[in-house]
DNA sequence: ACTCCAAGTTCATTCAATGAACCATCAGGC
DNA sequence: GCCTGATGGTTCATTGAATGAACTTGGAGT
């Protein structure tokens, strides 16, 4: 399997993770679907990803109880949520290690405004933050894409709530 | 690109994060790496990976400066270290949604003994672990890989501390 | 029935992963 | 000096997934 979802001889959870979401495009299409995201061409407005690899990766994902599908929409399930920490995580050691501009996106607890620490506790409430409570907010590094959905998320937005296009 | 690291039109830190971390087998590596394993034959005896890409992902993480070379071997620097909270939280979450048996492996504080919480804090000491301090015990499930590092590893092991073969 | 549009499939091409075989370098031993 | 084994790679033919364009499907509105 060229890129894929077999590990199989890895005795280790971290590779159990791995095989669902550590394929191309996935971590991405998760960190979008915790955004708000949910239509399939929202997806691939934002995401410049082959309608087939698209259409491949939502199945996965589905399939393994990430993303649920009713009708048109993809909405995160439960399991995707308990993803953030790990989304959360790669974006501030990303912005940290190799962002080369200031910040193009800011994660704030909803309530206080504060942004979010590192381990995603609120510095200002001293407590973690659930996911509900997290909202969006553009940095001031400022992002260049100009798809509806990106444009939309150009204003403040609270994390799950749909993304209106 | 085919499953590379090429997100070039993503204007966020987590495409950012992942055209370092997100092929095949580099989480993987970088996992090890925070073992302790060091040695090219080492990597390639717990892996099952191919020599021809082991060889090219290694090189990878030493010019993002992820690992540092020094002879032949590969130390995980200050920015890999930063990755512990991405490898952890990706285990927990492996082993809470699809870890068919008991944990094969705990992540637990040195000093309390105590196991970590989900967010790598210590529920004894109330407080964050900081990885030179977090150590590994084998689970209860059993692991079966019978390579000398796997091996080596069934014994508790402090993090980062070499691992020898 | 007709139109439109979002969703998804098909397919030829490209490019990376795979695994086996080969090469390079170094450390002992003789 | 020269053999031998161990370690750390590179090379290369093959396989299979990613890509992107073209095409098909299915439902909503009129």
């Amino acid at each position: 399997m060229a890129l894929g979802k077999d590990y199989a001889r890895q005795d280790c959870a971290v590779a159990r993770a791995l095989e669902v979401v550590g394929e191309r495009w996935t971590m991405l299409i998760i960190r979008d679907a915790l955004y708000g995201v949910r239509r399939f061409s929202d997806f691939l407005a934002r995401l410049d990803i082959p309608r087939a690899v698209l259409s491949q990766r939502l199945q996965s994902l589905v399939d393994a109880g990430v993303l649920e599908k009713a009708g048109h929409e993809y909405a995160i399930t439960e399991t995707g949520k308990e993803l953030w920490p790990v989304v959360h995580a790669l974006a501030r050691w990303g912005e940290r290690h190799f962002g080369d501009r200031a910040p193009v996106r800011l994660y704030c607890h909803a309530g206080c405004g504060a942004r979010l620490a590192a381990d995603g506790t609120c510095p200002e409430c001293a407590r973690p933050v659930p996911l509900e409570e997290v909202e969006l907010r553009p940095g001031p590094g400022a992002p260049v894409r100009d798809d509806p959905v990106s444009v939309a998320l150009r204003e403040p937005h609270r994390m799950l709530t749909p993304v209106r296009t």
